[in-house]
Formats: C-alpha cells, sequence, structure tokens
DNA sequence: ATTCTTATACCGACTAGTATGTACGGAAAC
DNA sequence: GTTTCCGTACATACTAGTCGGTATAAGAAT
C-alpha cells in the first residue's frame, strides 16, 4: 500500500504549502521546521530529505510563490492585445482577488524586510520575484505610451516599481489594520492614476 | 563619582536606540536580547532591569519611534497654512530624508509584518504609528479638497493611505533592490498624483 | 561627621525551554 | 537489493528571562 493516497500532494508539497501558510503569518524567522511539519502532517525526516535546511526551502518556496504569482497575471490578461489594457487587468486581478479573499498577502514582500540583511540569498530570490513582475509590467507600460500617450510628460520606466509599491504596501497597511477595503481602494486610485497619465 | 558621563545618553536610550538599528535592519524575532545589549554596551540585567521584557521594549520603541517620526512632520510643515501645501511639505520633507540617507526606513513597517499575527500588543502599536500618519493626512487632504477642488471627482479620504501604502511598500522594495532612486521616483508620481487631482 | 537605611542602577552566571540540524533505522517501491 | 522515503531519537547551540549580588547616591539617625 502506498504511504500517501493518489488524491494527496506528496510530501514535498504539503510542506512547502505548510511553509507558505505559515511564513505569510508570521515572517521567515518566527516560523519553525517543527511547526511546519506538523501543519504538514510529516517530520523531520522528511522534511530535511527534500531540504538542505530552512534557507533552501526559503528559496525554493520564494521561487514557486513567484511563478504562481506571474502565472496568475499572465492568465489575467491573456484574452487581450493592448499593452495598456494588459496592465488594466492585472489590477482588476488583483482587485478580484483581495475582494474574494483569495490573495491572503504576498509572501515575497513578508520575508523581503526581515531577511534582506541576513539571508542573501533569499534577498535575491525575493529581489528576482519583484523583478519578474516589474518588468512585464515595465514593457506594457512603456509600449503603451509609445501606442496612447507619445507626447504625455511622465516617465513610464519607473511607473511599474510604483504599481507594485503601492499594492506592497497595501498588504503591509492591511496587516495592521484588517481592513481589505482599504487595499481596494489603493489599487483603486493606482487605476486612476494610469487613467490620467494615458488619457484614457 | 558618576557611572555614566552626563554626555552618555543614559542607558534606556542605549538599549532603545541599539534595538531600533538592529531591528530595522532584520526585524523583532531575529533582533536577540543579547544583541541588543552588545550593541549597547550594557548586560542582560540593565536590559531587564528597564523592560519587562522584549515585547515591552518593543512596544515602547514603535511608540518612541512613531512619535519621532511625526514630530519630523510636523516640523516639516510648520512653516505653511495651506493645507494642500502641507502634505507638499511632508513628501518633499520624507525625499529629502531618504536622498539623504537620513531616513534609513521605518521601523513600524518592517515590523508590523512579521508581528501582526503573533503580538497583537505590538500590531496595535504599530497600527497606532501608521494612524497617526494617515489622520492627520487626512485631515489636509480633505480640507484641501474644500479650498482647492471642491468640485473634483474623487475620494480624499483613503488618500492618506494610499500615500503611506505607496512610502511603506517603496522602503519594502527598497531592501531588496537598494535604489534609492526608486523610492524618490515613487514619492514623485505621488506628487503629479496629487496635482492632477488637485489641481496645482 | 559617621553610620545605617533604602532605593536605584547595574552586572553576569545560570536555567529552562526551544531552535536547527544529524544519525540512524525501517518500510515501501522499483 | 538498492534506492527513496520518512520516522524517532538525539546533539548542539541559542533563546528569553531569572536571580543573587554589587556599586552608588541620598537621606535619616546617632
Amino acid at each position: 500500500m502506498p504511504r500517501t493516497k493518489a488524491t494527496d500532494p506528496p510530501t514535498r508539497t504539503k510542506l512547502l504549502d505548510a511553509a507558505q501558510d505559515i511564513m505569510r503569518a508570521k515572517g521567515y524567522v518566527a516560523a519553525t521546521v517543527d511547526e511546519i511539519c506538523a501543519e504538514a502532517g510529516v517530520t523531520k525526516g522528511s522534511f530535511f530529505h527534500y531540504f538542505k535546511n530552512k534557507e533552501d526551502l526559503g528559496k525554493v518556496l520564494i521561487e514557486r510563490f513567484a511563478s504562481m504569482q506571474s502565472q496568475g497575471f499572465e492568465q489575467a490578461w491573456a484574452d487581450t492585445d493592448d499593452p495598456l489594457e494588459k496592465v488594466y487587468r492585472a489590477l482588476d486581478f488583483a482587485q478580484e482577488g483581495f475582494r474574494t479573499g483569495e490573495i491572503k498577502g504576498c509572501l515575497v514582500g513578508t520575508l523581503a524586510q526581515e531577511i534582506s540583511q541576513t539571508h542573501p540569498e533569499l534577498r535575491d530570490a525575493c529581489r528576482c520575484g519583484f523583478s519578474r513582475f516589474i518588468d512585464s509590467v515595465t514593457k506594457g507600460l512603456v509600449e503603451a505610451k509609445r501606442l496612447h500617450a507619445p507626447d504625455a510628460d511622465f516617465d513610464p520606466e519607473g511607473l511599474a516599481a510604483y504599481l507594485l509599491a503601492t499594492i506592497q504596501g497595501s498588504m503591509l497597511l492591511y496587516k495592521t489594520h484588517r481592513d481589505r477595503d482599504m487595499i481596494l481602494a489603493n489599487v483603486g486610485y493606482l487605476k486612476s492614476h494610469l487613467r490620467s497619465l494615458y488619457g484614457r
């Protein structure tokens, strides 16, 4: 008899899922290996079989999270070719996620601060995660300016980082204020800002 | 002979200063009492003489940081009566701080995420710190709308939280990207957004 | 003036608990 | 039968917090 049923996710995935939940709630340092194992329903033996150490898990986790995230965005804007529309779709997608509560917070943003000075590899993984978003959105915004507002007086290069910063900051404030409407309103402000810049 | 010279800050202040540096760099959980004591040049006995426990220190520290911060803003906008101008002064002040490197990051924002689920008292202290900023800026923005753009179609109530979110998010991204210009650019976008809303 | 009392400030060894990571053994799968 | 997978027990280091004790200064009593 197999140790895990076919419907069960493999142990490694269970560990990653558990770690994701716990670390998003209390950060990297406070999330202990024991707690992650308990949540995943396995023991430490399994943990260190699949991951070299806690930092290794963190790295894999950050990369997995960033992948899933960007996959979600790709899907959200797949049905349009207009670069500006793609960005709006991404913001709609984020709003929808917050509204339904499906998005519980960004793991990368939660970890980035506490590990930046102590775990260079994790910090680099976080930076890659952020850059993945920034780069793809920047491409859309730059091209959109060429198409829709070539003469407007603003720099589209830094705009993507600005969008990401506002969204990350909104999730940060949510941690203390627990007011989901505030996140939605902030993304709304972002949209209206973009509309005023691009004239549509 | 007194144990500390008159020029030395009292031990308690030294502990708070040390804790502020360390916690801003690596967060609340990773900052150990021993490390704080070593940095302050005192021993554990002193630490627990002045603070009931680590969480007590955290609470005092967050409140002190929020106080100093809002004091800085008050000073920055003291020389104008126009409410909108006050907000611009605050943003100028923030930009100047980032440019000179005097602002090294926000302790409240750094701690908020990792302690929100595990230390309710610290979370409340962070919420108060944020609210202090949000409330005072909101007052300015609401009154400014009445004065300068009574018919414009936007809601000034949530705008202050939006400003704070963008600034906090920018500092978060700075932790991984270490690009000070990005923060400056983001505050610049905020200013231009405000200008487009208020027409000045 | 000297001594006694008391409160505050501070030190540093110690404890009890908890953290990550290891050693090793056995069951399942190929 | 070897490899993969996973459990138990343990080693080691580090953590917050405690506890007994010392140093100093100020005030009261003698």
